[in-house]
DNA sequence: CCTACCGATCGGTAGG
DNA sequence: CCTACCGATCGGTAGG
């Protein structure tokens, strides 16, 4: 009669926004069901109100928790005092490693994001821009002190993030090289067009 | 009494797939219903099925349609007698004239996909499975040819179309490039880290 | 954490 | 092309 409770990391809540994530991911969040989440976690829907709010609220949590993650390694990259290049490849392997360890909750982020009520929809769109824009600034002042080609910055902001966004089709060429020489491929393909 | 009905190009079942891809790309296509099609339309929604099969059937035929357009691109592109850059160039810059002209369509096949019922899902993937090994193969070519720097393939092909389809956020910043600029300034940068 | 249940909305059909 | 309508499923609540 007595259950063995496999011991988790995190609150109770923090086990269901976890398989919220792993299901939105796969099937998206408007077509998965609260019924589906309990499921997966072993109780009744209505037993999930007792440790989140709503619906919502999950995708809100994840999204959030994703936006904050990267707005804090682009603060600390910022106050580096190192070549624009070299920050640049910092973020680069931030980005790759975030998307490869969290990918359930960076996947929903970059897909599901318009699925968020306001006043969220809004706040997010803006960190994002924001995000964008500070990057661009970033790539802006390697040009200017000719650390950097001098390429147009969106074009080379917008494909950075783009390539690293792709790495969520890599699931499916696993074989291919292994973790460390994908990330260096990478960053080496993505700055070899722009590094001086 | 007497309406002047606009005269739109394809008949009344483009019209609603046309719709229905605007409002797939704006909301998702779990979260649009066929009431709010019908609305966008004017007629009640009830009246669409008097031209189409199903829901699903909508999501089917925009994304077949885009694959179908760039594989018949691919077959061509293959078929020339020119450098492997100069192939890659041509497919980059289809991609991009896709993504510009085709926006919801485009859109639609990159992120509703999943929404496919089965047979479709499998067929989908195995076709855009397909698409990416020929792009690998070419630019293997192209490294074997000693035309192309000596980068890892899947790396190469991956990055490359993340990039391209991350002009799907390029509408936010309209006033920068212009079109043909854009697209010279993408074509440079994804080809300079690979092009001898 | 569960049982029982609600109002709303969905895709789709019948019939004209 | 419309009115009328159906069964299924949804997010969420009451009450214990």
């Amino acid at each position: 009669m007595s259950k063995i409770k496999p011991v988790r990391n995190g609150t109770r809540k923090d086990t269901i926004i976890r398989k919220a994530a792993a299901l939105f991911r796969k099937k998206g969040f408007v077509a998965t069901s609260m019924r589906e989440i309990a499921d997966n976690i072993g109780v009744e829907a209505s037993s999930l109100y007792n440790h989140i709010g709503s619906k919502s609220e999950l995708l809100q949590s994840i999204c959030f928790q994703v936006a904050n993650a990267f707005n804090q390694q682009l603060e600390e990259v910022e106050q580096m005092e190192t070549p624009t290049a070299k920050k640049l490849e910092s973020l680069i392997r931030f980005h790759i490693r975030m998307m490869l360890d969290n990918f359930d909750e960076v996947y929903v982020a970059n897909h599901e994001w318009k699925q968020l009520g306001e006043p969220f929809l809004s706040n997010f769109l803006a960190q994002r821009k924001q995000y964008e824009s500070r990057l661009v600034e970033l790539v802006t002042t390697g040009i200017r002190k000719k650390e950097l080609k001098n390429i147009h910055p969106h074009v080379a902001v917008l494909s950075i993030l783009s390539a690293v966004r792709g790495l969520e089709f890599w699931q499916r060429h696993k074989k291919e090289p292994e973790r460390p020489e994908l990330e260096n491929n990478l960053v080496n393909y993505l700055l070899h067009g722009i590094t001086r």
